[in-house]
DNA sequence: TTCAATTTAATTGAACTCAATCTATTATAA
DNA sequence: TTATAATAGATTGAGTTCAATTAAATTGAA
């Protein structure tokens, strides 16, 4: 016990978070390899499964990526066919993004995904929701 | 309710785990910035400032990383004067990494970052320990 | 002993992430 | 109206991150 303990990696709560988060994201990639989509693009997806069409400034606040992220990321969707984007004739500033129906096509295919990956890390349903709610209180106390 | 909504952002547990990870890592930047180390320079830090000296492979274990990302970041802590790379005589194949006095002397620097990110997310005590222990499992569940 | 398997790092290439900067467009205030 | 500020995306450069491959050293089995 001295003061340097706040330095010991197990006592960090950032480090397990960010270990956590890039074990999950690996757990993803033989499923999301299967559908030819990285787990960026698939939660971008997500997004247009969703809601069907996006400005990319309502994307990137809702992913918590900028531009310099998701330019590259709606770019390589587009050239894939699942989005098209355009500028809004209203404001030109913004980039509108709207799903195809090939995007549309591939949901059929990634609605397998939770499903396998949740099999290989099964929490209690208790403890995933306190995780669940934790995890969102901390990003509301962080925007 | 539909067999889509498994596929809905909001009923992710991999989304706000990747999302808060980078968020929080944000959070350490501008401190880190002070002492001219990246998050990832950090923790490979930590491990030196607690155990002095440690292989190439055993760090990657305890952090998580293989050796494409290892690599480049002993390199640069290298060069930086932090820390120094040999191989080990006993079996040339292990990366022994050693710090060196100015890595041991930025440790009193480090020790005042923890507490600073702390003072901005602050969770409850009960909260942080459950996230904690949590994360632990989840790491466990995915080795 | 000897050769096949294993282990450890390094390398390569693709993709992501972010800070900082730049450009174009729109909104606002004097 | 006209200058100024704010906003949305794109770009750039540094640093990760990982899968796949390679090379060197060591281990182990025949």
């Amino acid at each position: 016990m001295d003061e340097f303990d706040c330095l010991k990696l197990d006592n960090q709560l950032c480090f397990p978070l960010y270990a956590c988060a890039r074990s999950l994201v690996k757990k993803y990639n033989p499923y999301l390899a299967k559908i030819d989509l990285t787990y960026t693009q698939y939660i971008t997806m997500m997004v247009f499964w969703e809601k069907g069409k996006c400005s990319a400034k309502e994307l990137g606040d809702k992913l918590y990526l900028d531009s310099g992220t998701m330019t590259p990321v709606l770019k390589s969707l587009e050239k894939k066919g699942l989005i098209k984007r355009a500028r809004s004739e209203a404001d030109e500033r913004l980039l509108m993004v709207e799903i195809t129906a090939k995007g549309q096509a591939l949901k059929t295919e990634a609605v397998k995904i939770p499903g396998q990956v949740a099999a290989c890390v099964a929490l209690e349903p208790e403890e995933a929701k306190g995780l669940y709610q934790t995890l969102h209180k901390l990003l509301d106390i962080m925007r």
